[in-house]
RNA sequence: GGGCCGAUAGAUCAGCGGAAGAUCGCCGCCUUCGCAAGGCGGAAGCCGUGGGUUCAAAUCCCACUCGGUCCA
């Protein structure tokens, strides 16, 4: 769907809610297929909405998608896709395709059409948005607008495919012929209502979007919840009111309250996540005046006007479009209607490779997989049913293989030493070093490596209670974005608007570890899908959506609840400590947090503790002076650095002027080695350049090499940099520079003298004065 | 996940191979009954971090960190 759209054809909407209903045909249970499915489906239409029948076409196609296919109709009227009633039957494996023993029928009717089609207003935004309409239309006193035009606006938007600026275009244009006023007048008529429509599409949409978890970003869908706030406050802007995005969202969360009581519930995480990027939005235009002003002054100066490539560089890289754009400045923009598409193919370049995985290709026996039956078990027996390569195939296992974040168990089979644990299909693979092929068939002793599952346990039990413990903190916009347990360390990424502070980190930290004491229970159990959703909501899929009819439920209760095939320790005092190592923002609205529990946190404030004590003891000071004694000895040192410097530069420009001073000559030229070092030569060098008809020949030594400048004052007519550069490779140096100062280096001291010699004569037989 | 832009004085930025600049702000002085404005002077910088190229790197190349932005 095209956002572009939204607002201007009277039917696209960025969001829409779907119903539905689903028919599974297991084999022994036939319930209904094709012609029944479109006879509820006509019937639905017709009856219930009291549709015109006539108007009604049933489209079929073929369906695909998620390796399933089968027929299709795609049920149209007045000129819209309102419905779509799919019939899955067939599945495909290896390119061919099989049909499946349950046939499954997938339908999906767009409410908002729906709506708009059963109740006949001007547009479908009328229908759906009536009353958050009037109370943005009062704000504005928006000029009524002829129904005739809205009517013939959205009839010709019906009936063309709309897919750029230009098909805008047309359907302007023949509205305006139809109802028989100017294209101009349409859309003065028009274009306010427009941005309504826009105002609260896209606030609706960022309702769902935001009460969902989707925190505004720069990447994926957090992208277009960004996309859809600038957008939104574009539209209000062109409006000309005070409301802002979050007044109308606020006011639509308020109208929906009895349908969605959970976004009323969460309407303060909301609006603030709104204000954030509001202000965010306020910050990039700031910023974007300032370069578009930069710009166009280059422009204007190099005569010429915006191009399109400087455009596109400002919308791609500074998120300003030419809209924007033209509201900075006054210089004329053309803007072609594929704007946005020359920005896409700005992105379009060959894609990454994907990762070759070494695939199992032989089908190998399932693995009784008994890790959830007793989280205590360490060893146990097991027949061996295959052996591949590295790895071994049990009949059953207490081994965890790697998921959810949480690496996989180490052990032992017999003697070998198992390094992974990795799961495919119903089969779990032990990788072993070595070769085990002759275990096969054979009856062998496991042992897991329970130092290493404690520890697991431990980081993975941590997880749930910092996830819980930051969203205490800072607010029920805090979803899981990714985590990873591994043996030492622990990392969670949060959705959150914002890097963290310390304040906030410490805060986590001690409500966390409040979690730890209360020695709560975690309990781990098996739930049918619907009554685990009802039981603890959608918040259970912080590690993405599960697929099955049975979720794995881990509940800390009164904390957290979480759809987890993970190991967990019983209570969360077993956890011990949670130290949070760090927080880094690892992108715009995600925040990444590193911790370690139980002995691994230990031994880490142990480390901590040894550095600090470590570093006061390079001070010589009390750990607890520290901070302080550091703070001094940087100021110090600073101090130190600036009186040094400026009694370098006081000294060489004392020694250049008794060195300029004694001279009494026209031209003054100093030649001299210094001994203070290159810095003081450099100051020296710049000392005696400061008189205008001074010239200076210094030569200092260096670690490696010996260092040769020469400068002028600005009356000497001389190019030193000329002169140094046909002079200097005779005696093996380099070099190069400006005409009033250059410089070079040689390998040692005597063909610096000897160069230092050639020059000065040069420079002499330039100014016209006698050597000597 | 991929692309692009950026990181220099407290703030905003210029400089883009020859040892660091402007504007605002700050401090002092002049002017004033006082304030603002104005004039003169001054302080303030590991030029994001680490490597490389070069006689020479804020400047070119590579990696990293942080920020911005666009696309899927």
């Amino acid at each position: 769907m095209d956002i572009d759209n939204v607002g201007k054809t009277g039917q696209h909407f960025t969001m829409f809610e779907m119903m539905a209903h689903h028919a599974f045909n297991f084999p022994k249970k036939f319930i209904y297929f094709k012609d029944r499915t479109v006879e509820i489906c006509h019937l639905f239409l017709t009856e219930r909405l009291g549709v015109d029948p006539t108007l009604v076409r049933y489209k079929e196609s073929w369906w695909e998608g998620g390796g399933n296919s089968g027929p299709c109709f795609e049920v149209v009227f007045g000129g819209a896709e309102a419905a779509t009633l799919v019939f899955m039957m067939n599945r495909e494996v290896n390119g061919h395709r099989i049909p499946m023993d349950t046939q499954v029928v997938d339908t999906g009717y767009g409410l908002e059409r729906l709506t708009w089609l059963s109740q006949a207003t001007t547009s479908a935004y009328e229908a759906v948005f009536g009353e958050a309409l009037a109370y943005l239309k009062r704000a504005t006193g928006a000029k009524r607008v002829d129904d005739r035009v809205l009517r013939e606006y959205s009839k010709v938007a019906g009936l063309l495919k709309v897919e750029s600026l230009a098909d805008i275009r047309e359907i302007r244009q023949r509205t305006a012929e139809r109802v028989g006023i100017s294209v101009d007048e349409l859309v003065a008529q028009v274009s306010p209502l427009e941005a309504l429509y826009t105002v609260c599409d896209h606030s609706r949409a960022l309702i769902f979007l935001l009460g969902d978890g989707v925190v505004p970003s720069n990447s994926r869908e957090g992208y277009f919840a960004r996309l859809l706030v600038r957008r939104g406050l574009r539209a209000l802007k062109d409006l000309n009111i005070t409301y802002s995005l979050a007044d109308t969202v606020s006011f639509m969360i308020d109208q929906i309250r009895e349908d969605y009581p959970e976004f009323f519930f969460n309407k303060g995480d909301i609006l603030k996540l709104l204000k954030v990027e509001e202000a965010r939005y306020k910050e990039t235009l700031e910023k974007g005046r300032a370069t578009v002003a930069k710009i166009a002054a280059d422009l204007t100066a190099a005569g010429k006007g915006f191009d399109l490539e400087t455009l596109l560089e400002l919308y791609d890289s500074h998120g300003l479009n030419p809209d924007v754009v033209q509201e900075f400045t006054n210089l004329p923009i053309e803007i072609p209607d594929d704007f946005y598409a020359r920005v896409t193919a700005r992105h379009e370049r060959p894609v990454a490779e994907p990762t070759k995985r070494t695939a199992i290709s032989k089908e190998l026996p399932p693995t009784k997989l008994r890790v959830y039956e007793d989280r205590r078990r360490r060893s146990f027996r097991a027949k061996v049913l295959a052996v591949e390569g590295e790895a071994v195939v049990l009949d059953q296992t207490f081994f965890y293989p790697e998921g959810g974040g949480q690496e996989a168990d180490h052990g032992t089979i017999d003697e070998f030493e198992v390094y992974d644990v990795q799961r495919t299909g119903p089969t779990v693979l032990h990788f072993v070093h070595g070769d085990a092929s002759r275990l096969k068939g054979k009856r062998v002793a496991c042992v897991i490596d329970a130092d290493r599952r404690e520890a697991l346990m431990r980081n993975h039990t941590a997880t749930h209670i910092v996830l819980g413990a930051a969203r205490k903190v800072l607010g029920n916009h805090v979803w899981q974005a990714g985590a990873h347990k591994a043996v030492d360390m622990a990392r969670l990424d949060i959705t959150h608007f914002d890097a963290l502070t310390d304040a906030e980190l410490a805060k986590i930290e001690g409500v966390a570890n409040d979690q730890v004491l209360a020695s709560r229970q975690v309990r781990a159990k098996f739930l049918a899908r619907d009554l685990a959703e009802r039981k603890f909501g959608f918040r259970l899929y912080q590690g993405g959506s599960v697929p099955g009819g049975e979720l794995r439920v881990v509940e800390i209760p009164k904390w957290d609840a979480e759809a987890c095939g993970g190991t967990h320790v019983a209570r969360t005092s077993d956890v011990a400590l949670i130290k949070i190592l760090r927080s880094t923002r690892i992108q715009d609205g995600v925040v990444r947090l590193e911790y370690t529990a139980g002995k691994a946190a230990f031994d880490a404030v142990q480390k901590q503790s040894e550095e600090v004590k470590r570093a006061a003891e390079v001070f010589g000071v009390p750990a607890d002076q520290l901070v302080p004694t550091a703070e001094r000895i940087v100021a110090e040192w600073k101090e130190l650095r600036r009186l040094s410097q400026r009694a370098t530069d006081e000294q060489a420009a004392a020694k250049a002027r008794e060195a300029v001073q004694t001279m009494r000559a026209a031209w003054p030229l100093v030649k001299q080695e210094v001994g203070e070092g290159v810095g003081f030569m450099m100051s020296m060098s710049k000392a005696i350049a400061s008189e205008a008809r001074a010239t200076a020949i210094l030569w200092a030594k260096a670690p490696n090499d010996v260092r040769l400048v020469v400068s002028r004052g600005p009356d000497v007519p001389v190019d030193v940099a000329g002169i140094l550069q046909s002079v200097v490779p005779e005696f093996r140096g380099k070099g190069g520079g400006k005409p009033d100062f250059a410089q070079a280096s040689f390998p040692n001291l005597d063909q610096a003298r000897a160069a230092a010699e050639r020059l000065e004569r040069s420079i002499r037989e330039k100014l016209g004065i006698p050597s000597g």
